[in-house]
RNA sequence: GCGGAUAUGGCGGAACUGGUAGACGCAACAGACUUAAAAUCUGUUGGGACUUUGCUCCCGUGCCGGUUCGAUUCCGGCUUUCCGCACCA
């Protein structure tokens, strides 16, 4: 037998035959939802990345198949997004079907994969039953209240031609295409995120993930807990500043109000106009990705106008400046130059009191500024009090007087979901001039897509040129109203796929309520680190979602995850066509076959690492290959010269249970690469043995265990084999292969020996001794070393070593 | 700036809860087979020392220090590279 792609094929036909991947809705219990981040539909080849993620985590999957759990392994494709409508806006095809075109395409290349995928549950995001029910949850949600329009300053990617969500903002540019984003004031649709802030934070220590992506969609949301203080403004209004130092309160300065803040105005007094008018002009033209460095010079103007401080009745500056975001906390801040970085830049170069009301812990000054926490001093009543006791105790005597509570303020802001563009689910809602926005009648769902487009971007939807699809009327007044031209973010669309999949085919609900409460959570789901803030935030925030509204019964969609590495091209450089240093899997599935590609993989790297791509690498693993081919050759040849279980047999059946334990330990830990050095062992130790005479019963149990284990890294290859053994029924059928724990116990045991921490001898003993005869044996070679010296203790440690320590 | 991760032979990478550092593989070298080469198989392979070439000794997991009988692993302080956040009050 020669391993080759024609193998690949003889099996994927059989499978498919066989239907061997059927999911089975009747074992409930020992279900295992394995799932991929699904792909976006291209036309070109699976590149390594997919190879990566999909290829290994099939291994996973069919390794847990073996182990008789009912896994649930499906596909399907994120097909709505921008690449299709820019790529038809280059050719004039259509995106629909260069998307179902695509999705055909790969689909076969799925299968040269050898993927064990139940294709009964395939979905795509782009058809009509599934974003039917995409816009039934934007309906639910704009129900809930968890959905509404507003107008306010957004992210405008002048290259897309559309709004960004504020994650797809990267340093100030576009994510996909790097364009510099600017600032525009538009009524857009917003996913109210930010209401799930707590549960999304706090919930995230339950969850079996990567601790970096943990921190990192932490930090993202970004909770910090602090103080609401209200400042009197001499014109008579109120503002709201947040603080994480109330502490610092008598060391007021003067307060900052945020250029865009609605109140600039009002509190602007007449002599002051002219130079905050020019101010608030100069601020606006300053470029985000500038306004976000914090190598920036601050700026200000005073704005005539005078705050109370609300703990001693001082009146302080009030000071336009866009060193204050807006759109954080409330937009107007009280500014401490002694206990602040920011503000003592700022009040130096403007010469504003700075007045020191922190000493440190030994309650000492310390040279300003002083940022951290430390003790009182020069506050009233607070003087000598810590930081921590002092914010307690300030806002409580604020709140008594009704201006001051303790509060929490998170970073995440809401979810901007409209997109001025075509290829994505229509959002549900008609606008009626009598009736304002409407939400489409559940019935009427969905809201499809019109086919004939003109495509062309100029900044708003090209839905809005559709007369056919804009023209409608209010399903409340029944008068003439139109339809809102966006779009949702394909975002929106990946936020529930894993709900649909184990219920594809309901036309009735979205999902099934019992069947989604059986199916959940994802038990492992696998794709890249780049999500974490993204659609790992979004997924999360739709199932707290759909829970609340009674839709289903479990708090997170994804139990346990998995990033994995990138394959880099050879030159150790990200593959990019430009650098001309990409890696076409093709060519080396038709060279050597697809589980040479999949070993390869998952030999080389460590998983969550990936790493360079190496030609001599993959080579070494058809060699490998060739090796099995040549044991299973061998074998067949072979005499059966004893039946016997000697010392050969012995040490064989050892490495066979000692690397069945291993790989079944690593596999499950996602350790590929040792699971696969542990198969390469348990190969050499066949070789090894095959040099002396055979047992060839024993031998054939011990291939065949081989074989099983082989099974999930070299699907193809692997079936081949075992039909080789006589077996008629697929591999994939077996049992993994159980390990026996008295095998493993028999085996003599090395034991080192060390003297002061250096081993200085190796002790061969067998399991029985007991500790005083190793103890024994262990003083009695090394007395060249403890000779003439004391001993002042030994260390046993069982199995392992003897330790001696002299003076 | 803040936070996190990372660092191990010529290379990819192993090392369970502190217990033989370098598994497995690549590359390299030597040998076998061959007229020869390729392929294959076998062996050697972290560095150094030697007036005992050894079941020898010393050094060695980014750097400096500490804890311990014993540290790649734990602690403190640096450095590198990568990542996340970044005027978040």
């Amino acid at each position: 037998m020669k391993y080759s792609k024609s193998v690949d094929e003889k099996w994927q036909a059989k499978w498919a035959k066989e239907d061997l991947y059927r999911f089975d809705e009747s074992k409930m219990d020992k279900k295992l939802y394995c799932l991929e981040m699904f792909s976006y539909p291209s036309a070109a080849n699976l590149h390594c990345g997919h190879w990566y993620n999909y290829g290994v985590t099939d291994t996973w999957a069919r390794f847990k198949k073996m182990q008789g759990f009912n896994v649930f392994h499906p596909q399907g494709f994120d097909a709505f997004g921008l690449p299709a409508e820019n790529y038809a806006i280059k050719t004039g095809i259509h995106p629909k079907d260069s998307t179902n075109k695509s999705i055909k395409t790969m689909l076969e290349q799925y299968k040269n994969l050898g993927g064990s995928y139940d294709l009964s549950y395939f979905l795509s995001t782009c058809d009509e039953e599934y974003y039917k029910w995409t816009q039934w949850i934007f309906l639910k949600l704009y129900e809930k209240g968890l959905a509404y329009q507003k107008e306010a300053p957004v992210n405008w990617c002048p290259s897309c031609q559309t709004v960004l969500a504020n994650e797809q903002v990267v340093d100030g540019k576009c994510e996909r295409c790097k364009s510099e984003v600017s600032q525009r004031k538009m009524k857009q649709w917003f996913f109210k995120i930010t209401e799930y802030a707590d549960e999304l934070l706090k919930d995230i220590d339950s969850l079996d993930w990567p601790e970096k992506t943990k921190k990192i969609q932490k930090n993202w949301i970004g909770k910090s807990t602090g103080s609401l203080l209200k400042f009197e403004i001499d014109n008579g209004i109120e503002l709201e500043a947040f603080t994480t130092r109330a502490d610092t309160l008598f060391g007021l300065s003067y307060v900052v109000i945020a250029p865009e803040h609605e109140a600039v105005a009002s509190l602007t007094k007449p002599e002051y106009k002219q130079a905050v008018e020019e101010y608030l002009a100069q601020a606006a033209k300053v470029k985000e990705i500038d306004r976000l460095s914090t190598e920036r010079e601050r700026t200000g103007v005073f704005t005539g106008s005078y705050a109370t401080n609300p703990v001693n009745g001082e009146k302080v500056p009030v000071w336009v400046a866009d060193y204050v975001i807006a759109s954080y906390g409330t937009g107007f801040v009280m500014a401490v130059p002694a206990h602040d970085e920011r503000d003592f830049d700022f009040a130096s170069k403007y010469n504003l009191p700075i007045k020191r009301v922190i000493n440190d812990k030994n309650n000492e000054p310390q040279p300003l500024p002083f940022c951290e926490h430390g003790i009182l001093a020069d506050s009233a009543e607070f003087t000598g009090l810590s930081t921590k006791d002092a914010i307690l105790g300030i806002v409580e005597k604020l709140s008594k007087e009704g201006k001051g509570k303790l509060t929490t303020m998170f970073r995440l802001r809401d979810w901007l979901i409209s997109r001025q563009r075509y290829w994505g689910a229509p959002i549900p809602i008609i606008h009626c001039e009598k009736c304002g926005a409407v939400a489409v009648k559940e019935q009427d769902l969905p809201v499809k897509l019109p086919y004939n487009v003109e495509f062309r971007p100029d900044g708003k939807s090209p839905l809005a040129r559709s007369e056919e699809f804009m023209n409608t009327v209010c399903p409340k007044c029944g008068g003439k109203a139109h339809r809102d031209p966006d779009t949702m973010d394909t975002f929106v669309d990946s936020s529930w796929y894993f709900l649909r999949f184990p219920d594809n085919k309901n036309d009735k609900e979205a999902f099934n309520k019992e069947k989604i409460n059986q199916m959940l959570p994802v038990d492992k789901y696998v794709g890249g680190q780049e999500h974490a803030t993204m659609h790992l935030l979004y997924a999360r925030f739709f199932t707290k979602a759909l829970r609340d509204m009674g839709y289903l019964n479990v708090d997170e969609p994804f139990k346990s995850l998995v990033h994995q590495g990138m394959i880099l091209g050879p030159d150790g450089q990200k593959m990019s066509k430009s650098k001309g240093n990409t890696i076409d899997p093709d060519g080396y599935i038709q060279k050597y076959g697809s589980d040479v590609l999949r070993m390869y993989l998952e030999f080389a790297f460590a998983y969550t690492e990936g790493g360079p791509w190496s030609d001599a690498g993959i080579e070494a693993i058809a060699r490998f290959t060739k090796r099995i081919e040549a044991l299973f050759e061998k074998y067949e040849e072979a005499q059966d010269e004893t039946s016997e279980m000697g010392k050969p047999e012995k040490d064989l059946n050892y490495v066979r249970h000692a690397s069945i334990k291993a790989i079944t330990h690593d596999v499950d830990l996602f350790q590929f690469n040792t699971s696969l050095a542990r198969i390469m062992e348990f190969l050499n130790a066949l070789n090894q043995y095959m040099q002396g005479p055979i047992n060839k019963a024993f031998l054939k149990e011990c291939l065949e265990s081989f074989v099983l284990v082989l099974a999930p890294f070299a699907p193809h290859f692997s079936e081949e084999l075992w039909e080789s053994l006589g077996h008629t029924e697929s591999v994939f059928k077996e049992q993994w292969p159980a390990f026996d724990e008295t095998v493993l116990a028999n085996k003599d045991k090395v034991i080192v020996v060390q003297v002061n921490g250096k081993v200085r001898a190796k002790l061969e003993v067998s399991p029985d001794t007991d500790k005083a005869t190793i103890e024994q044996m262990a003083l009695k070679e090394v007395t060249s070393y403890t000779d003439g010296h004391e001993i002042l203790k030994t260390i046993y440690v069982p199995n392992k070593l003897v330790s001696i320590v002299i003076k």
